[in-house]
RNA sequence: GGGCGUUUAGCUCAGUUGGGAGAGCGCUUCCCUUACAAGGAAGAGGUCGGCGGUUCGAGCCCGUCAACGCCCACCA
């Protein structure tokens, strides 16, 4: 075995054997009882970044135990087409050569697309697999592949019989620099200071005008009327009445609509129905018409007479000066408002009035509301269940169709002679009523449509297959807050719909990863880790211990470079304890064994009683997705307790020859056990270390651990605080590693011979002799619980150097007892406390003042 | 305008039934002891954001204030 441990090329030896051993297929369990998670299909341009090695991590840990577990274990993996974000990577692939994609055409453009996806889009799955994910690499899916197109085309095409999917001509929000509309959730609110203009309309008939306030001075060329609330006592009398709209000349009604808030700007609206929401919704109760006056360029239109052809900013400015050269601004105010801008690109949205195709969500949010309220699926932390409701709950018309071509196409056919739509499952080549041609939907489907459908249509669906019926619904789903409204919520509204059964158990809700200060990491800021990079230089498990370890239920993670260090110094430090532990096995294979030692010595049963509660913690910390605590205690009894006092231990053992095969056999049960409960955390290290301690796999075919319930013996407690109290001493004396004698005294029920082993093995101490001295002067004591050591000072330290120790000891328990007295003296105290804490803190009590006793007398001992 | 989160050791953060404050890194001192110096041992360092309340007892429950952060919102 080598005395170093190099992650790297530890790493690379063991994914092709996991992969060909079968090991990450349900099948290898099959009479386990089925468990399920789909991944979060990462976008197809992408490379793996520290989300996804976080989340990703947290469903290798849990995928991995329930395996251990026996379950029929599945973790499918796939990819997303991410509609925008890959057409746009493919646009500027042709931008550099001078073209956009309308030189080149829809079919040799979207060919185009699936090139690069067969070239570049498997980058990530290289990095997953470097990350050691036991991912079932022979369930891959991809967003577009056949089988899932065919789900998403049977979904459309039933929501649309079922009047849940329309066509209509509404107000959608537009990106000119994408070209498409975009879902509500895709617009970025982010707050500006503009200004709020205040513009008189002139009245067509009689004196003066109205008095409108706007940010966006420049919709005003698309003025079709003016809007006052209907009980606002200023203007009740003038509805009814025109005015001319300035700059065009165009004669507009005043009109009133609840929707006005009298108490904003001067309590009148301009309308622009093609351009605000708000506007549109004025304009179909009231009767007012639409006129677009910005194109998809976001410039504006003939409508716009003089302002043709200018930038919707550009027009801003212009249109501003024009309306203060001519009189009509009465007032210009500062104003902070929020604009929208385009979650993939940044661009300014534009409100646009277009038609376009919608999910009418109304009948698909009860049930999903329901499926969570009720608690047939559980949000983890529980507290995401709350804007999931708000969110749910005001949830407007899902905008679904982009102007796009790498996507599902619309599966709707428009005919050329009668007009006809026609919404089909299979393609059409001619109209079914008039039999003349037809033309296919150009707009493609937004890519979480097709995402939505994720966890069934991975497994086969409509098919109905083996798989669909044996893991859905999935158990898990692991994902960021960041998509629980693009995911989580589509995935609950249409599985529930088409599978009528929610998707998933359990959601596990994981923090994003930032950068050390705070900061949420972005290439753009320089400040992103690149976690290939950190697997380079540390490893994939440190990597990956390093975040589980961090992924407090909810909480972000700052991630700090040094702590992936320290995880690789983890590792290091399970490398060589598992090295002591083959080094002292001359018989492989001993160490394999699963028995426990029958006669185990005081620390074999103490270490064995701690392995089995720490066990029993751990894993059901781990049910209950509390990795961050769950990796903690394992780490901190890994290292404290097996490695820096339990080999220690048993290094005497191994020397006794009465003792050494039930040492042996204790060291191999404990690290066995260490190996297994660490490998869903940190998998290459423990299945390497396991190839070295016996023989097999650790992945296909160890066990999760099931230690029996044991107690630990008596006289561990105070080994190791006497232990500690001897290297306090030498600490504090200055007296480094010179051997010391000491007399023993109640050495609980332990052998002479045991207690000599230990503590001269753990604190070059021997025992010279049983009970206190004769002559208590000149000796110094250590107490720990029943059992105390006695210490001759002459020769080793000046007895004077111990006054102040003493004397610090006895300041501090005075205090304590005196606080406990002070608990124990107050009547309510005694009263209302549970007995128990009444009565363990009258044994405190006890405890403190026969401490302080013994200090005293020690105090007066030197003399 | 609503909603949520955070505030604990120098730094980054844990701390779920309210009962003697924790980790990693950093710092001090000692030690190359035959698994490991990528290590071991012993330490120093906290009015648990402020104020008020409930309780025998509060980092933990309630109220309030402050700072920082996030999400949602058709504020023309």
């Amino acid at each position: 075995m080598k005395p170093t441990y190099e992650p790297s090329e530890i790493e690379a030896r063991w994914y092709d054997v996991w992969e060909r051993s079968g090991a990450f297929r349900p099948e290898v369990n099959p009479e386990g009882e089925p468990f399920s998670i789909v991944i979060p299909p990462p976008n197809v341009t992408g490379v793996l970044h520290m989300g996804h090695a976080l989340n990703m991590s947290i469903q290798d840990a849990i995928i991995r135990r329930k395996r251990m577990q026996g379950y029929a274990a599945l973790w499918l993996p796939g990819s997303d087409h991410a509609g925008i974000a890959t057409q746009n990577v493919v646009e500027r692939e042709l931008a550099a050569e001078g073209m956009t994609r309308h030189d080149i055409g829809r079919e040799a453009f979207v060919d185009q697309v699936w090139q690069w996806k067969e070239r570049s889009g498997g980058q990530i799955t290289g990095q997953i697999r470097r990350m050691g994910f036991s991912t079932d690499w022979s369930r891959e899916r991809f967003t577009l592949d056949n089988g899932l197109s065919r789900a998403v085309r049977e979904v459309f095409v039933t929501l649309y019989e079922e009047g849940l999917i329309y066509r209509g001509y509404r107000i959608i929000n537009w990106c000119p620099r994408c070209h498409t509309a975009l879902s509500e959730i895709e617009v970025d609110h982010e707050d500006v200071a503009g200004e709020l203009v205040h513009i008189r309309y002139p009245f067509t008939e009689g004196e003066g005008g109205i008095v409108v306030a706007t940010t966006r001075v420049e919709t005003m060329l698309g003025d079709t009327g003016v809007a006052v609330h209907p009980d606002d006592p200023r203007y009740v009398d003038l509805v009814g009445r025109t005015v001319r709209l300035p700059l065009l000349d165009r004669v507009i009604p005043i009109v009133a609509d609840p929707a006005v808030d009298p108490e904003f700007g001067t309590g009148a609206v301009k309308v622009t129905p093609a351009h605000d929401p708000t506007d549109f919704d004025i304009a179909e109760r009231t009767g007012l018409e639409s006129i677009v006056v910005i194109d998809t360029e976001g410039n504006i239109t003939k409508e716009g007479g003089r302002f043709f052809g200018m930038d919707r900013l550009e027009a801003r400015e212009s249109v501003r000066h024009a309306l203060r050269e001519e009189g009509y601004v009465v007032a210009i105010e500062d104003h902070h408002h929020s604009v929208g801008h385009c979650s993939r690109c940044g661009t300014m949205v534009e409100p646009l009035l277009s038609n376009q195709w919608f999910v009418k969500v109304g009948p698909l949010v009860r049930p999903a509301i329901d499926a969570v309220r009720s608690g047939d699926s559980r949000f983890v932390p529980e507290r995401w269940e709350k804007s999931y409701f708000h969110w749910m709950e005001n949830l407007r018309d899902w905008c679904i169709s982009r102007q796009l071509w790498w996507g599902h196409r619309i599966p709707a056919w428009y005919c050329d002679e009668c007009d006809d739509m026609v919404v089909s499952r299979e393609d059409i080549v001619e109209c079914p009523s008039c039999g003349g041609s037809v033309r296919a939907e150009d707009d493609v489907l937004d890519t979480w449509f097709s995402s939505a459908l994720w966890p069934f249509s991975t497994l086969g669906w409509p098919e109905k297959t083996a798989d669909v019926a044996r893991f859905y619904p999935t158990s898990v789903l692991v994902t960021g807050f960041d998509i629980i409204y693009f995911w989580v919520a589509r995935m609950l509204m249409m599985g529930l719909h088409f599978m009528g059964e929610k998707p998933f158990d359990d959601i596990v809700i994981h923090g994003l990863v930032r950068s050390a200060d705070g900061r949420k990491m972005s290439k753009s800021a320089g400040n992103a880790l690149d976690p290939l990079e950190l697997v380079d230089q540390y490893g994939a498990d440190a990597v990956r211990l390093t975040l589980v370890q961090s992924a407090a239920p909810g909480h972000d993670i700052p991630l700090n470079e040094e702590w992936v260090d320290a995880s690789r110094r983890f590792g290091n430090k399970v490398w060589n304890a598992a090295r002591f532990v083959v080094e002292h096995n001359e018989v492989r294979g001993v160490p394999a064994t699963d028995g426990y030692p029958e006669e185990p010595g005081p620390e074999d049963a103490w270490i064995l009683a701690r392995l089995a509660e720490v066990t029993g913690a751990y894993d059901e910390l781990l049910r209950e997705y509390r990795f961050s605590d769950a990796v903690g205690l394992l780490y901190n009894f890994a290292w404290s307790e097996v490695f820096d006092w339990y080999i220690e231990m048993a290094k005497v053992g191994l020397k006794d020859g009465t003792r050494a095969a039930t040492t042996k056999q204790t060291l191999g049960v404990v690290m066995r056990d260490l190996l297994k409960l660490l490998h869903p955390i940190v998998p290459f290290v423990t299945e390497e270390l396991w190839s070295e301690l016996g023989d097999g796999s650790l992945l296909v075919s160890a066990r999760w651990p099931e230690p029996p319930a044991l107690s630990g013996p008596a006289g561990m407690a105070e080994l190791q605080e006497l232990v500690t109290g001897l290297r306090r001493f030498r600490s504090e004396h200055q007296i480094g590693n010179v051997p010391v004698d000491i007399l023993l005294e109640d050495p609980a029920g332990l052998a002479a011979e045991w207690w000599h082993g230990q503590l001269h093995a753990l604190a070059n101490a021997t025992i010279s002799g049983d009970g206190p001295p004769a002559e208590l002067v000149g000796h110094t004591r250590i107490h720990a619980g029943g059992v105390a050591a006695f210490i001759p000072l002459a020769g080793l330290v000046d007895v004077d150097a111990e006054r102040p120790r003493l004397e610090k000891a006895i300041a501090e328990m005075n205090d304590l007892a005196d606080r406990s007295r002070q608990k124990l003296s107050n009547p309510k105290f005694r009263d209302r406390a549970p007995a128990d804490v009444v009565a363990k803190e009258e044994a405190k009590l006890e405890e403190f003042e026969a401490t302080l006793l013994k200090l005293r007398t020690q105090l007066a001992e030197l003399g």
